[in-house]
This record gives structure tokens, sequence and C-alpha cells, in this order.
DNA sequence: TTTCATTTACGTTACGTATCGTAATTAAAT
DNA sequence: ATTTAATTACGATACGTAACGTAAATGAAA
């Protein structure tokens, strides 16, 4: 019985298809590639993939979703969890979301978040899932750091997250200066600056 | 004064296009001759005249009332006004309907018509247009004919009319027999012999 | 075990409207 | 009289869903 008890869990009818739903991701990346965020399309991947739109619909609610899940499949999301001490835990973190852009997907979803309307449903969906996500886990190195009496409790640690990260989007969009390996050990000891006590 | 009161009765803005309209009744034309009603739709006209469909929607409120005027330019709604004496007056009516439909035009619209799904929106509205309204003329015939003492008091007009119109609609149809110059005054007498007094 | 019924997903085509940049007009300002 | 502003239509593209015939699955019946 118990074969049959599992069998009954699986649904009835014709099962979703994953070819589908990864022939329209792959093509969703190619026209972020090809042609840019702006030229995404449920109707554009719709035509390049083959797949149904009512089909494409069923994974994705819009093409937001869609570009989100092209680009970031695969992508870290600025998680803390370095080495120990504040400074090298904040450079670890830094270093990781750099090394990140440096790649060929990185690249593309800076270039993508550059012809993007800032305010598009996509940006806000970018800094909500990267950056403030590795805002708030280096909020809590720092609190962390703090309860442990390696620094002094932060007399504005908004101010200083802010330092810290926006440095990093910044760069990303304007592309003034390039995202290096020496950013990480910079914004880390500029941060213990700052939160050093004053005197 | 004047001429600025007429000038203001002037739109302003864009005028709509009468090129447009054209283009597109044009298309819709076409498509019923080369495909049939069935492939008629507003996409089909929008790709076929180059005419967006948010113009088209200006102009109709959907496929069946642009294939409606496509198709009934022209047409002779089967009205009355024919010849003194009421069995003349119903064979001249018939007889231009019956040419009317031995036309090129008309033989299309007797194709679309056999085509199309019988309760669909078109052929109700080409029931309403010409096969019901040549109805109400030849009531309106028979009416004027019993008030001038042509004849007596039809004891059932409806069924009479049916007599006289259905076999049009049958005969357009079926294409068992045909819409020739015969049809008008066989119905005609038919018809006189059905409203003369029973003995 | 095989066949049939039922259910769910797929892709095609169409619908009818939204948004946008451009075109064609009239009205107002200069 | 000319220029500028305002208004309305146009066509392109996209949206998101409806309807339909077909495909791929599971469950029931024979």
């Amino acid at each position: 019985m118990s074969q049959a008890q599992d069998r009954s869990s699986a649904r009835r009818g014709r099962p979703p298809s994953q070819k589908a739903r990864q022939k329209a991701l792959e093509a969703a990346r190619g026209i972020l590639m090809d042609e840019g965020l702006g030229r995404l399309s449920i109707e554009a991947v719709a035509a390049r993939s083959g797949v149904g739109k009512p089909t494409i619909y069923r994974h994705w609610a819009n093409a937001s979703e869609l570009a989100m899940e092209a680009l970031m499949a695969g992508f870290p999301a600025g998680s803390g969890g370095g080495p120990a001490g504040l400074e090298a835990a904040l450079a670890a973190q830094i270093a990781t979301l750099t090394q990140a852009f440096a790649t060929t997907r990185g690249r593309q979803i800076a270039m993508a978040l550059a012809t993007a309307d800032p305010e598009s449903e996509f940006t806000r969906a970018f800094r909500n899932r990267v950056l403030l996500s590795s805002r708030e886990a280096g909020r809590e190195m720092i609190a962390a750091a703090a309860a442990a009496g390696e620094i002094g409790a932060p007399e504005d640690i908004e101010v200083v997250l802010d330092m810290i990260y926006a440095p990093l989007l910044y760069r990303l969009l304007a592309g003034h200066q390039p995202l290096d390996a020496g950013l990480g050990p910079a914004l880390a000891a500029g941060a213990m600056r700052c939160l050093a006590p004053s005197r």
C-alpha cells in the first residue's frame, strides 16, 4: 500500500516541462547579453525560445522575474560567514562580491543594471537581493564584533554601512573605477577607522 | 463670426484616416475571398493591411462588424418600393435580392455564410441586416395591399412571410437549387395564393 | 496487462488594451 | 503671417489571458 500511497502523491496529467523552463531561461540570457535588459520581454523570449507565452507565465509572473532568474542563478547573495575578526570578515565579503562581478556573468549583470531604469522592478529587485542582503550581513558582522568587545558600540551604523556598500554599487554602475581586489581591504580598513572610538 | 463658429466645430488634433479605414476594409475583403470567413481576424487584417490594431478597433468593435461592412458595402438591403400591385412588388423585391446574390460579391457573401457558424455574430447580423429587413419590407407591402383592398386581411402573415423569405436563405445556404430569376415570380405567386381568401 | 478515461501542460493563435514616439491637425501667442 | 502649444490619431510593440487541439502523464476498467 505504501507504494500505492507514494504513487497517489504524483500529480495526474501532463507534468510541467523543465525543458521548456530551461529553454526560456536560456533565451532570456541570450537577449540580455545580445540586446540588453530593455529589450527583454515575454514576447521576445517566447519568439526566441519557442516556448509559448502561457507556459512562460506559468513559471514567472512577469519579465522582471524572468530576467532576475536568468541573471541571478548561481550568483552569490553577499552573505557573511567569513574569517574571524571584523576587518578580515568585511574584506572577505566584499572580495566575494567583487570577484562575482568580475566574472562574465557579473559583468553582464552590471551592464544590465547600468542600462536599466533605476526605478525599474528589476533594479529594485537586484538591490534587495544582493546589495541590501550584503548590507544586512555586514550589519550582523559589526554587531557581533561589538558584542564581543572587538569594537565599541557604533555611533551611526547606517552611515558606516553605506560607506562600505554604496561604493560597490557606485563603481558597478558608473564604471569609473574598477571593482578590483584592493577594494575589499580598503573599504574594510575605512570601516574600522570609522568604527574606532572618537578621541 | 459664423466662419469662426464653423471652424470651432472642426475637431482639434489629427483627423481620423479614411485611407487607413479603406485599407483595412480592402484587406478584410481579400481575406474573406482568399481564405474564408473563419480566417478573418483583427490580427490578420492588421497584418495584411498595415493598419494598426488600435486603429482598426477605433472603426469597428470586433471582427464581425468589420466582416459585415467589408461584405455589405454597396449590397442592397432588400427594401420595398417596387411596382404597383402586390405580386409584382414582391417579385421585384426578390428579383433584386437574387440578382445581388448572383454577383461575385453576392456569391462571396453566400460562401461566407455557408462556412460560418449559424449562431455566429456574423450570421445573426446578416439575417438582421438583409433577410429580416427584407421580411419587414414584405410585411409592409402586404399590409399596404390589404389596406388598399387589393387583398383580404391576411390570416397568418408570419407564416406567409416565412414562406416567401425562408426559401431565399435556404437556397443560399444549401445551394441545392439556384437563386435564379424564376424564384421571384414563383414565390410571389405562391404568396398570392396563400393570401387569397380561403373557400 | 492492456485499453480507455481523465487530468494537466504545452504551443498556437487571437483577443483587446496599454504605452509610447511620431504625425497631422487646430488654436493661441507672438 | 509665423511660430509654438495643445490635441487627437496613427502604428509598433508588448501585455496577459482565452480558447483550442494536441501531448504526456496517472487512474480506472476490462
